[in-house]
Order: C-alpha cells, then sequence, then structure tokens
DNA sequence: ACTAACTTACAATGCAGTCAGTAAGTAAGT
DNA sequence: ACTTACTTACTGACTGCATTGTAAGTTAGT
C-alpha cells in the first residue's frame, strides 16, 4: 500500500485557523461553550459549521485548541519574553488587571470557561487544572524570590497567598462583568493582591481572633 | 365574565416542589444551566419533565425559583436568624468557607451557575447582580462599624475590600472544585479574608513600589 | 493527478414546550 | 351522604427547533 502523501496546508490556511479561533473564543466567551454553536462561530469567518469541523475535527478539539491559542498569543503580547519573576510577576499581575479592562471580552471567556470546566466531563476540564496549576507555582516562585530576600520561609503560607491572588482576580473579574459601575476591577485587584502579599511577607495577627 | 375558581394547592405539593427544587440545584450544578436537562430532574423526584413544567411553567422561572430557594434555606439554617453584624459577619463568612468544605455540590452549583449568568441573556443574571450588590453591602456595613470602633472611615478602601473578600472566596472555590488536593479551601479563605480586613482596618504602604 | 478546503444535504440526537387526556382531590348544592 | 362541577397534578405523545457530526460532491491550488 502506497503511503498516501500529505500535501503541506496552504498558505492562507494558518491565518484562516486563528479567524475560527479568535471567532470562536468570542462566541464561547459570549454564551459558553456548550451553549455556543458552531454555525455561529462560521457565520462570523463567512463559512458553514462543516468547513470549521472540516480544520479542527470535532468541536471538543476546537475548545482545546482555542484556549491554547489565547496562551501563546498572551505570551506574545509581553514586551520581554521570559516570564517576570521575584516582584516584577506581582507588577505584572497588576498590569494585566488594568490591561483586562479594555479587553472585556476576553475577561469574560476566560470566567465562563473556567467556571464551566467544573461541570460533567467538561473538554476544557484539563486544561483550566494544570493552567491553575501552572500559575500557582510560577506565584508561588516569586514569592520564594521574595522572602529570600528578606530571610523568611513558610511554604504553607505562600501557597495559600498565591491561590489567593489568583482567585481575587477571577473573582473580580465576575462581578465586575456582571455590573462595572459596582467594582472598580483594577484597582480593587491591585489592593487585594497587595493585601495577601503583605500579610505572607510579613503577617500580622488575625483581627477576629476573641479580644 | 365569571372570575373562574381558584382552588389553594394539595397539602403535599409544597413538599413535591422542594424536592424538585432540590433535584434542580443538584443538576445545574453538576451539568450547568442551559446543559441540564428537564428531564435529568424529572427522574430524579421520579416524574416526567412535563410534570415539572406543570409547577414551574418554564425552565427559566424554575431557576430563578431554584436560586431564591437556595437563600431561604440557607438562612433558615443559621442558628441566629439576624444577620450577624460587625466583626461577627467575618467569623460567620470564615464558619462557611469551613462548611463549604462538607457540600461540594453546592458550592459547584453556585460557581458554575455565577459565572454562566453573565452570558448573553441569561435568566440567573438578575439575582446574582442583586445577589453581590447585597452581599457587598452586608460587608462595607461590617466594615464601617468595625472602622467606627477604631476611628477610621475610608469609603473607598472598605468598597473594595468588600468585594476582594467576596471574590477570594469564589475564586478559591473555583480552584478547590477543579483540584481538591491542591486548594485547601476553608484555611485559604480564613487567610486571604484576614488579609484584605487588615490592609483595609489599618493599612500598610504596598511593597511593590519601587524600592 | 492528487489533495486541501470547502459546500450542500442529510442523519441522528437532544430538548423545551404544547396539548389532550386521566385520575384524584375539593367545594358547593341538595 | 351523595352527586355535580370544577380543579390540581400529573402522563404520554407529539411538535418544532437546534445542534453536532458525516458523507458525497465541487472547485481550485500545487
Amino acid at each position: 500500500m502506497a503511503t498516501r502523501r500529505q500535501l503541506p496546508p496552504r498558505p492562507e490556511t494558518a491565518a484562516r485557523r486563528r479567524e475560527i479561533l479568535a471567532a470562536a473564543l468570542e462566541i464561547f466567551g459570549a454564551k459558553g461553550y456548550k451553549n455556543g454553536p458552531l454555525a455561529e462561530i462560521a457565520e462570523q469567518v463567512g463559512m458553514t459549521h462543516a468547513g470549521i469541523l472540516h480544520h479542527f475535527g470535532s468541536k471538543d478539539r476546537l475548545l482545546v485548541e482555542v484556549l491554547r491559542y489565547r496562551d501563546e498569543s498572551d505570551v506574545e503580547g509581553l514586551e520581554d519574553q521570559h516570564i517576570p519573576d521575584g516582584i516584577e510577576l506581582f507588577r505584572h499581575l497588576i498590569r494585566t488587571a488594568f490591561a483586562n479592562e479594555a479587553r472585556p471580552g476576553i475577561v469574560q471567556a476566560y470566567a465562563v470557561l473556567s467556571a464551566e470546566s467544573v461541570t460533567d466531563g467538561h473538554p476544557g476540564r484539563d486544561y483550566f487544572e494544570e493552567r491553575y496549576r501552572v500559575l500557582r507555582a510560577e506565584i508561588v516562585e516569586a514569592f520564594t524570590v521574595v522572602c529570600r530576600d528578606r530571610g523568611i520561609d513558610d511554604a504553607q503560607l505562600v501557597d495559600r497567598a498565591a491561590a489567593s491572588i489568583l482567585a481575587v482576580m477571577d473573582g473580580l473579574q465576575v462581578q465586575w462583568l456582571l455590573d462595572p459601575t459596582q467594582v472598580e476591577l483594577a484597582e480593587t485587584s491591585a489592593f487585594a493582591i497587595e493585601a495577601i502579599a503583605l500579610q505572607a511577607l510579613s503577617p500580622r495577627p488575625s483581627p477576629f481572633d476573641a479580644e
């Protein structure tokens, strides 16, 4: 049996796929993954839903590629390619919160899809599990660097602070999406990140214990 | 035109409706609202999906009643009927975080539905918008009481702290649902709430400014 | 010539909501 | 006490729509 020839994709195809991924992120963000039909994505890039399946095989695989694609293009957008470390990471997170105010679509996509991913058999679940693991680890690393400078070291505290920082950013996004007039996304994120980092770096006693 | 007679519901009906509401919360939590079929809810209470529509009229109205029902039965569960105020509210929030570790189903329902509610035309949107407004106001009130005792008063700080506390609780829930082995829901919530409250009650300078 | 990149048409499923019918309850009149 | 008139609480069958995936055919690039 002759191994059948595999032609390389045509030059425009890569760009076409990127168009589809961008449209899919928009639709999934606006309506959720399960409730965002392929036909609507297809319409936005001027083809039929069967055309999209030709490129991505199935809706599930499309979602996975959408999520990975967003990650890549986020990293591209960074001026400095390397991941910021130490105290720079915290500044980067706050800058991200400010930048996010200008792109509610992407914020909504992540908020909607991350929560949807915890539902039964959701195809995005592995992605988000891994994403949080990696992000927490990066923040833990940044804390560790800063802690070393200051001669302190409490792994448990740092783990909790890392999870809390991501949590507060995500949670504020939901509140902000529900009513942007009531929540200042960026300033509030900055406040909370500082509060949590301060408590991790030089803890004060709980104000809630019996007094 | 003769006004048509309206019989009162039968004695068992109230209990039946509550069964349906409980089943609906479970299904919506597990699969999301749009993706949670009425038939599955019906099956769990031993009737057909048409029976459910007889009681609630439409799926949208069922969702709204489910959310309101959960609120009520939460309040019932409290030993003291009145809303805790001042420092007691913070202790109550932390106790809630500990209690939540034992009821992942309800946690998941709120996490999934609140995020889904920001999507286009979602029937739960009004509920969650209001819910966050009320909860933020309660926390602001608690801060105000505590601040008064200490002779301080910064409305902006308190607003931000209130939103942040809710945000961190919600965000941690998502991370915990994705991987409970990696996040200690209750302890981390307590840590973050304390950190945020401390910074609101006696602020320290940002650790991220140029040094 | 072969294949990528589609389209059109269709199959298969899943789902909310409607409708007519039924059994059992309730109120009112006698 | 019993009947009549009406209602509640459903079921089962069906409609209509939306949606993913597939298969076969068409066009144009290489």
